[in-house]
DNA sequence: TAATAAGTTCGATATAACTGAACAATATGA
DNA sequence: TCATATTGTTCAGTTATATCGAACTTATTA
């Protein structure tokens, strides 16, 4: 590797100045050192960067093509500095946070705000997961943070989990709903006509398990519980739904929780985080996120 | 910029061996010189690489990050070095060949060909185009070369066009369509109720122009001339083809050429070339074409 | 506890980067 | 047309710095 970021500025340089001597002006170097720094690359490189055509010097195809890509160079390395330089000052360049859908994304615009009058420089990127989603995202560093979702099935090396909430799943339908009628509790008989609302699992490799689904019924998969919500608020279909993701539909009507012998069990949702490498943004989240827990 | 790929080269070393010592070695240095190029790295970017515990370095978080995207910076130099080689040797380091969809691309696969056998290292991608497609790809530097389409409206700047072959066009119905049995010369009221199948055009900013609708009819638009006539042949609709792309399916009757009062244009085809800058591939391309033209 | 190995410090040295003056080539303009 | 400014190159001299080697510190290990 003969070529050097300083060569490079002074490609740069001079095209940007249009001559030998306007770059060296701008690098408070004299002409004679720019001359000997572009023989130098030329030498090491192998081929001619300048066409010498009388006093003025022009590029060669190849010294365009080395000139532009090269520019590319100088901002990448630049970026690169700039990351690193983020990161000691102990606050990650970057923090995705990978949100299980059964999350109230309202909970945690908030945080969000209060973080971001830290000025911290990080670049938080959020994504929506489904069940075996968030999970999957943090083995395979897709994320450093995630809330809500299920806890490993075995421990995993560098992984930290803590219980955050207990999901309260009920049976729910719409308002006027045939079901709504029906003598409670329901059993698993009197529900089976009824099209089944399932989100899919947003997991690629995890081994598909539809969640909550009765038995072998009709069923409409959609791709978020918001979806999902939605879907059962029209009547397209029945489900369990999170108590604190509807609790406002409960109140109002739009949507009417029933009791049936199926097990409604309350699922635990956990938090996880990487324990080897935390960067304060990753902490500060972590922090606000177990204190939530406890009010 | 404080930053230089040698000590990029220097941190990559001891990370791979994983010792200073280590490093050293490989890069044919004394153990107190990789110290050197570490503090002085650590001293301008103005933050710790190496976290010093007992004999033994380790990455700090910033280090690491530095480190990995460092390599990626090593490549992308590498890489820089090399396409400016590869141009200098004459040959593009790319190609880019925009072709319209009247094209025969069955003319093109032996030239390709021909042209692998030079081992010139030139990256060749070809794109097809519809109408103005080829235009716009070159006009904007999307293309080095066009095969087919129009000519400009207007001379642009530092391009270069020749006609190359005379598109025939000819109205054509499936074999088994009803117009086969109406009396020629055919009149646009008799075309009027049919299906016309137009192409859609590719280029994304020039005005659109319906090519050869009958005034307004019902139409399909397809993406390629490809599709055109297979609609056309699957009786989906009429319109207007290039001798040159259907003459065999003329021969065994699966298609069939009809008179028409509307006028059949001879369309030019264009082969155009950036007279700037022609690298050998361009020229080897452009000769080939042009002889393919005399034939 | 000695021996080994790794990393650092520091003075010396060789390499390279840079400077300034002189010069050649070309454009500018009176 | 010819002087004049401008540009790029050459080259000898200077400065800076990357590298080396030897001595030393600190851990690991035998």
């Amino acid at each position: 590797m003969k070529l050097t970021l300083d060569a490079l500025t002074v490609l740069d340089a001079i095209e940007r100045k249009g001559s030998f001597a306007g770059a060296a002006e701008v690098l408070f170097r004299v002409p004679s050192t720019v001359t000997y720094t572009v023989q130098k690359l030329e030498d090491d490189l192998g081929f001619a960067i300048f066409k010498r055509v009388g006093r003025r010097s022009v590029l060669t195809p190849a010294g365009q093509v080395l000139l532009e890509q090269g520019r590319q160079l100088l901002v990448a390395a630049q970026d690169v500095v700039a990351s690193a330089h983020q990161v000691s000052s102990g606050w990650e360049a970057e923090l995705n946070i990978a949100i299980d859908t059964v999350w109230d994304m309202q909970n945690i615009y908030p945080l969000l705000a209060e973080f971001q009058q830290l000025n911290s420089g990080v670049q938080v990127n959020i994504s929506e997961e489904v069940m075996g989603g968030t999970l999957e995202a943090i083995i395979e560093h897709r994320a450093d943070i995630t809330l809500g979702g299920p806890p490993p099935v075995s421990p995993v090396q560098g992984i930290q989990f803590e219980s955050i909430i207990n999901a309260q799943w009920l049976f729910v339908v719409a308002q006027d709903h045939p079901l709504t009628t029906a003598p409670q509790p329901l059993t698993e008989q009197d529900a089976r006509p009824y099209v089944s609302i399932v989100i899919r699992d947003s997991a690629t490799q995890s081994p598909i398990r539809p969640h909550r689904s009765l038995g072998e019924r009709p069923m409409l998969r959609v791709a978020s519980m918001e979806q999902k919500i939605q879907a059962q608020l029209q009547g397209l279909g029945v489900g369990f739904l999170p108590r604190h993701k509807i609790q406002h539909l409960l109140d109002s009507g739009q949507l009417v929780a029933l009791t049936i012998e199926i097990e409604a069990p309350v699922t635990q949702q956990y938090c996880a985080w990487r324990s080897t490498n935390t960067g304060r943004a990753a902490q500060w989240f972590v922090d606000k996120i177990l204190a939530m827990k406890d009010l």
